[in-house]
RNA sequence: GCCGAAGUGGCGGAAUUGGUAGACGCGCUGGACUCAAAAUCCAGUGGGGCGAAAGUCCCGUGUGGGUUCGAUUCCCACCUUCGGCACCA
């Protein structure tokens, strides 16, 4: 037996399954339909110069899952590739010089070389790169769908803006409403922008959560981001402009409380008003200063606001109330107007305080029911609700009415490394769309890609200036580029069919793969990566691109790996080197290690202190099933060893297939090693040390494969799975547990064919007991087959 | 403020459907091997009381209550930590 020399093993091994295409699945032929397929797939690296160790806990997990179900028959897509457009690698190229491209493109190759080196089965001949042409022209192609179905779209929207750099942030750019490069204060600064119309499936969005098997916490958060309110649009009556403005409440059985009514600063009869009011450079001062505020700041200021001189009937009172312009009141959500109702809603009460409007209680809290309400004095709150809104609607002042929360995805960035938008601006025709047939639209050199105020390719004149594909009068291309969430919103599909140069991926290809089966990565993409994903498919379905409406059947959130309490990320140089970690104790010790460390789901804090302790069980596997492969082959029915062996079967195959935790499997094969370490020549040896090797293989391929062979087989990761038998896991004894009043007082052999009666006499038998009996009567007597024994006392 | 998750030995954690709390590992202690060390192997290791010992009793899963024959597990209240949202009408 020679020394475990991880090093020799694991390049050895990962050379065999390299030349054996292990790893790799073909697609099927046309006409083919699933059977027993699988797609395991986590979210793809950013490439940063160099994985950590959440990446590794990441694809581990990955690979375990992808091992465990190929060898339980399942054909397993597991393919990998790059998030490699976005600020980090600009915003190294700036600081360190180079270009982008040369940056990201390094720095894949090093992530590649890493993960090779750990050892992960993936297949490698579907790797792709947001930046690749060949994917990004798809990422343009699936642009131009959404735009001729009017679901991207531009408009004016405010953003952050950098007066120091020039720039427009993106929100991960802003720490604590500062920039994060540079300190500056961040301002709001409205441009015009392309958005998604990710509102108009809102409704979808949560529907479709009962379609798919993803953590409640996660659905939890998406639905209180997509933030579904129902209640009643009410119209309240300005006589002297004549108009009828809607407000949403949630509260309409408040309505005989409104007794003034607020406008946001941004709201469209604001300028009206500055007209037509004699106090309209008030007005006009007021919705100045609140504009150049903060978002942060309107939220955390004393509230503010100005009178417009004008006032709304109340459609329950018909009361004329005053007309108030006040920042607390945002264009985003509902009209951008509201009913104040100071006696029931805390903010309406703090700013009527402040400007001595009138209060009037029309809830009575302790009893729930309307107060003050004419004719629904009395009423329940529940009731009233419904009540008024149709007693308005009768009158032609109200309907029920559902508010979002959620914003339609701003996804324009001023920034050059990103997917350019495939889009021509003339003078004539206005926006146009580049044709199908002139894709992709190439993200050209610039001289400069700082940004000074206007996207970098802004100043490549030469490439910007294009005849309009419509018209053929000179135009402009847009020289904004996409958010990378884009690029990530369907890259999923394109793994299905990654050579594909007629269309982004064939349907029946995308139908016979996906949607993926297991999904893992963080749950921080909660709202983002996740909801835009969820959002892409749909529309891909109702263009018949794809058969299915959601992308992610399961899905399993990661813990965060923290080192030092702050979290492993690419923004923060806290990393351990995952690839030195194995120079010293090899991948399959550096696996099993960042598995074994806890819950996967659970956050962790890294250390390496145990590591060794992995280390340790690694030689002790390796020299255990050496000496028991070295023992005779012998029948061995109903040796302990046998059972033991079945029973960690058993708990390995459920917890990774039904319960998915993936450390107490470690420490299942670490009790049968130990079992068998006690005597490696002991009759079952051999089918105890063949069976940790098998069950340990997802975890530690390389060792596992070295260690089948020792016992005389062949290509373990194509060995199925081992299934427990039900015979050997029967017990003909078992320990039985004596409790008096629920607390154990002894143990002893019983039978498993005992009957209770039987039980309770050992139990009544036995001499501790009875020392606690001590002559007391024995009420009652529970029994729990095959378990225990409880007497009550 | 609202919503969600979690709290178990010196440490990471286990206990799956209400049924033996502390599996597995780290660390530590003692021993074997060694000139010595490392490595390896063996034994012990929640706290406390009584006992020379074998043992035996009590306490113990954030805190306080409750349900139950029996609670880490279920219910109520509270504390702490972490995450999401936050002037959302």
């Amino acid at each position: 037996m020679d020394t475990y020399d991880p090093q020799a093993i694991e390049t050895k091994w990962q050379r065999v399954w390299e030349d054996a295409r292990a790893f790799y699945v073909d697609n099927p032929p046309p006409g083919a339909s699933p059977n027993g397929e699988y797609y395991m797939l986590e979210m793809l690296p950013y490439p940063s110069g160099h994985l950590h160790m959440g990446h590794v806990l990441n694809y581990t997990l990955g690979d375990v899952v992808t091992h465990f179900q190929r060898r339980n028959g399942l054909r397993v897509l597991r393919p990998m590739g790059y998030d490699s457009f976005g600020l980090p690698a600009e915003n190294a190229a700036i600081k360190e010089g180079g270009h982008p491209r040369e940056i990201v493109e390094s720095n894949i190759a090093n992530i590649e070389r890493q993960m090779r080196r750990l050892g992960w089965a993936i297949d490698w001949d579907r790797v792709i790169a947001a930046h690749d042409p060949a994917f990004y022209r798809w990422t343009q192609w699936l642009f131009l769908r959404f735009l001729e179905q009017g679901l991207a779209y531009r408009k004016e929207a405010p953003v952050n803006w950098c007066p120091n750099d020039q720039t427009v942030l993106a929100n991960e750019q802003v720490v604590d409403g500062k920039c994060e490069r540079c300190g500056a204060v961040v301002e709001a600064r409205k441009m015009e922008q392309w958005f998604f119309r990710i509102t108009a499936y809102a409704d979808a969005l949560l529907d479709d959560h009962d379609l798919i098997d993803w953590p409640e916490r996660t659905k939890t958060i998406q639905r209180n981001w997509i933030g579904r309110s129902e209640g009643a649009e009410l119209l309240f009556r300005i006589d002297e402009l004549d108009v009828d403005v809607p407000v949403f409440t949630t509260r309409p059985d408040t309505v005989f409380g409104a007794t003034f009514f607020a406008l946001a600063p941004e709201h469209p009869l604001v300028d009206t008003m500055v007209e037509r009011s004699p106090n309209g450079d008030q007005i006009r001062e007021y919705v100045r200063t609140s504009m150049a505020k903060r978002v942060e700041e309107r939220a955390t200021d004393e509230k503010s606001g100005v009178f417009t001189g004008f006032f709304a009937t109340n459609p329950a009172t018909d009361a004329r109330i005053p007309v108030w312009v006040a920042d607390y009141v945002l264009m985003e959500y509902g009209t951008g107007a509201l009913m104040a109702v100071p006696g029931q809603d805390e903010r309406d009460g703090a700013f009527a305080e402040r400007f001595e409007l009138p209060v009037t209680q029309v809830i009575d809290e302790e009893q729930g029911v309307l107060v003050d309400s004419a004719q629904f004095s009395g009423m329940p709150v529940d009731e009233g609700r419904p009540a008024i809104v149709e007693w308005l609607g009768d009158r032609g002042r109200g309907r029920p009415a559902v508010s979002f929360r959620l914003r339609d995805w701003g996804f324009s960035r001023q920034r050059y490394w990103g997917c350019p938008i495939p889009v021509v601006y003339c003078g004539e025709c206005g926006i146009v769309p580049v044709p199908d047939d002139e894709l992709p639209v190439i993200l050209p050199e610039v001289e400069d890609y700082r940004p000074k105020g206007k996207p970098p390719l802004a100043s490549n004149e030469e490439w910007l200036r294009v005849p309009c594909p419509r018209c053929g009068a000179e135009g402009t291309r847009e020289a904004e580029t996409m958010d990378t969430f884009v690029d990530s919103a369907w890259y999923f599909l394109r793994y299905c069919d990654p050579e594909n140069d007629q269309e982004p991926f064939a349907r029946r290809l995308a139908d016979f793969w996906a949607p993926i089966d297991q999904y893992i990565g963080g749950i921080d993409h909660a709202t983002g990566h996740l909801m835009y994903s969820r959002f892409f498919v749909k529309v891909m379905n109702e263009l018949e691109l794809v058969g299915f409406r959601e992308p992610f059947q399961r899905l399993f959130h990661q813990g965060w790996v923290r080192q030092g309490g702050t979290k492993m990320s690419k923004s923060r140089g806290n990393v351990t080197a995952p690839d030195e970690l194995a120079e010293m104790y090899g991948a399959d010790a550096v696996r099993l290690y960042i598995l074994f460390a806890g819950p996967a789901d659970q956050d962790m804090d890294w250390t390496e202190e145990g590591v060794e302790g992995i280390a340790r069980f690694l030689r002790r596997l390796w020299r255990i099933v050496h000496e028991a492969a070295a023992g005779d082959v012998a029948a061995a029915d109903g040796a302990s060893l046998v059972r033991k062996a079945h029973e960690t079967i058993a708990k390995v195959g459920d917890d990774i297939g039904r319960r998915f935790v993936f450390n107490t499997p470690i420490a299942a094969v670490m009790e049968l090693i130990n079992e068998l370490g006690r005597d490696p020549s002991a009759p079952g040896a051999r089918f105890a040390a063949e069976t940790a090797v098998s069950l340990i293989q997802p975890y530690a391929p390389h060792v596992a494969e070295e260690l089948w062979e020792a016992l005389g087989h062949s290509r373990l990761w194509e060995e199925p799975w081992p299934v427990a038998d039900e015979s050997h896991l029967r017990r003909e004894t078992f320990e039985l547990v004596i409790q008096v009043n629920g607390r154990v007082r002894d143990r002893v052999e019983a039978s498993a064919d005992e009957s209770e009666d039987a039980l309770v006499a050992r139990a009544k038998a036995s001499e501790r007991v009875q020392a606690q009996l001590d002559g007391k009567e024995i009420r009652q007597a529970i029994v729990v087959p095959g378990k225990l024994v409880n007497l009550v006392v």
